[in-house]
DNA sequence: CGTCCCCTTGAATGAAGTCAATACGCGTGG
DNA sequence: CCACGCGTATTGACTTCATTCAAGGGGACG
């Protein structure tokens, strides 16, 4: 499991073996395996550790007084449910289990050693939160500005990508376990709306959605429906220095990903 | 004018007076003055110093591929522009000054050794970048969930508690620059139905907006309508701390703002 | 005195929401 | 093996909220 990290982290700073080695070690504790459904984090709560996703996936989310409900952002593999990763903090939103779920609880005292030791991981872990941040840009945006196709087409795209940076994509399909009454909560639509903006996108070929797998039909064409932007993956500094030579094999993998 | 930034540092973190003088040390360097207009980041810049705005208030804001604008949030002044503290990073979005505005560019090196040496004051840098992550959080679920007048309410009431924790509202009434068009790009809404939204606001009496000053004319029901959580500020481990004596003043400052 | 920007207004249109009924699986248990 | 229930998906008809288009008004400023 604790691969998919390391290769997500990669795309933002190389790692050195004994960087990764590290990372290993502090993933190697209890899990935790919550279901469907459970509360991770519950507003108001003070995060004492990081967690971090090693199967499944989680909604961050907000409730409004009255009971209206908005998800601000998919949580995936290898991605950290806390905004804060080096010291105790109070949290302004909940996290609930959105399919079963496998995550670590590493208190923040043993981050705060590692990244004292290894500072490539603490520019990794750092970079990681931009890019949370960045997609919370990017939601602000689709939420903002975009009607209804091109809202699902972005989500579609930014969880295929996501996807792909941890290597768990196969070909043009992914895993996508979520229900319409899920996109309707993210994307701020109905779920009668949601279901008839799938349906023309079925239409118009740009993906299939049987079961929990997504299969993008026609990646350029989604993308440029969606108004697609990678931008918020930070992903140009490293590629930059992997152009440069010091690790190819990643280069690959980005170039799949930023290029249309 | 470090006096903005000391105060609503210290609504989350209890500041000694020496933290307060490297506060004022550091801000104490060359003045930026930049007219209305100007891009302070562009998106895809590196940013090698984080920049605390003085006075007057700018956009953080995204621009989609056929010209549409989002507007990510409003900053204020002793606000702090960049969302890494500690390390240069690339950006996704691009800052625009909304007034003629004051600021400061501090190199990272430089808040580096600041934190170093006064902890307190990285905990409070910590603590603030966690407000805007909030602030964030909760702008997505204003343009997802609620509807052009709870939307409208709502940012309302932000803009105003914000400039409370900084002391710069005069009872009711607080600065506020923007036109109909710039709260058009905040709230997702057209300019149009901003205008008719504020109407009716007037109608109700909630508020009065004439000129660049914002009178609230009735708080609680503003609130009401907005559904606004003041959750987001994070304000509650200072208050408890303040509670317990530390530091009665601001205390009794914090139970104004969270206060209905 | 004209120009530009901002605010205001009306009328028509359109995108998305609501309500309500129906259909489809799928697992459970009789 | 079938009946039942439950969550999820689909559909139609209607409503509503918000956008668009277009025009007019007011004030600041050169």
């Amino acid at each position: 499991m604790p691969h998919q990290l390391i290769r997500k982290l990669e795309h933002f700073v190389a790692l050195s073996p004994s960087d990764k080695e590290a990372l290993v070690t502090i993933v190697r504790r209890p899990l935790r395996n919550l279901c469907k459904g459970t509360d991770i984090i519950s507003e108001g709560e003070t995060a004492h550790f990081i967690r971090i996703l090693l199967s499944g996936w989680a909604f961050r989310y907000k409730k409004l007084g009255d009971g209206r409900r908005q998800i601000l952002s998919v949580v995936l593999p290898a991605d950290i449910c806390d905004t804060n990763l080096f010291a105790d903090i109070e949290i302004d939103h909940s996290i609930i289990a959105a399919t079963p779920l496998v995550m670590v609880e590493i208190p923040h005292e043993e981050i705060n050693k590692m990244v004292a030791e290894f500072p490539a991981l603490r520019e990794a872990l750092v970079w990681d939160l931009q890019v949370s941040m960045g997609l919370l840009h990017e939601s602000i945006v689709n939420i903002g500005q975009r009607n209804a196709l091109e809202r699902m087409a972005n989500l579609f795209c930014e969880i295929y990508v996501r996807q792909q940076m941890i290597g768990i994509v196969e070909g043009s399909t992914c895993h996508f376990p979520l229900t319409q009454a899920d996109l309707a909560a993210v994307t701020g639509l109905s779920t009668v709306h949601v279901n008839r903006t799938l349906q023309e996108m079925r239409r118009r070929s740009l993906i299939s959605l049987v079961g929990k797998s997504l299969r993008i039909l026609n990646l350029p064409e989604l993308k440029s429906v969606a108004l697609f932007n990678p931008a918020f993956l930070h992903l140009s500094k490293p590629a930059k220095d992997r152009a440069a030579g010091i690790q190819p094999i990643i280069n690959h993998a980005a170039a799949d990903i930023v290029a249309a």
